[in-house]
DNA sequence: GCTAGGATGCTCT
DNA sequence: GAGCATCCTAGCC
């Protein structure tokens, strides 16, 4: 249980953001019942700048809450049957986000495992697509405020050493950039794809 | 254990 | 009409 985190926290490049989200909670009210998971993948996309951001050709409808205020949703629908999660962050008009790669279970575990087809523990939320399904969140979710009572994000004390760097995964431009982190070592982090290793073992 | 390929529908060109 | 910020299954080491 620790703060929750406002909205200073986001209003930072998606970059900055990013590496600082590892090892905080990520919380979804769901009535009188809360799902929860400590975050321990994610993905920087920059916006304007980057290839790959969604928001890289300019606003449209789907993309639009990535150019609003930081600390915001963003939820969309990833070939066409899998919803995926991003952080709004960075100022309005730059659309930077942070992509939720995976999650480490924490609260609600019997609600994900139903959810996720009674799968074991480690598959409910290890991918972007998985862990939207397993916590319930769909295009319903897109815009939601962060500092709002419906979803969250908490810090979490604890030393959060141990981030892993490399490229992103499942884009076909700007593929290079380092802007993926995760925890080293955690069992709860998508494979992803044979893409480069964290440098020495 | 690993890899290849199909499912499926919204979004933008 | 093509292209996806993916997941799951079948089939083969």
């Amino acid at each position: 249980m620790g703060d929750r985190l406002s909205h200073s926290f986001y209003a930072r490049p998606a970059p900055e953001v990013a590496p600082d989200l590892l090892g905080k909670c990520f919380v979804r009210r769901l009535g009188e019942r809360c799902l929860s998971g400590r975050i321990v993948e994610v993905e920087a996309y920059t916006g304007n700048t980057d290839p790959a951001s969604h928001a890289y050709r300019g606003k449209t409808p789907r993309n639009a809450v990535m150019f609003g205020p930081a600390g915001h949703l963003y939820v969309y629908l990833s070939y066409g049957m899998h919803s995926c999660m991003n952080v709004v962050t960075d100022d309005p008009g730059r659309a930077g986000a942070v992509l939720i790669r995976a999650l480490e279970p924490r609260e609600g575990l019997d609600i994900m495992e139903a959810r996720r087809g009674g799968k074991p523990l480690v598959d409910f939320c290890n991918g972007p697509g998985k862990l939207c399904a397993a916590l319930g969140i769909t295009r319903e979710q897109n815009g939601t405020d962060l500092t709002g009572d419906e979803i969250w994000i908490e810090d979490e004390k604890g030393p959060t050493k141990g981030i892993g760097v490399s490229a992103r995964v499942g884009i076909s431009t700007g593929v290079e950039l380092p802007l993926r982190f995760f925890l080293l070592g955690n069992r709860f982090v998508s494979r992803g794809r044979p893409a480069m290793p964290p440098a020495s073992p």
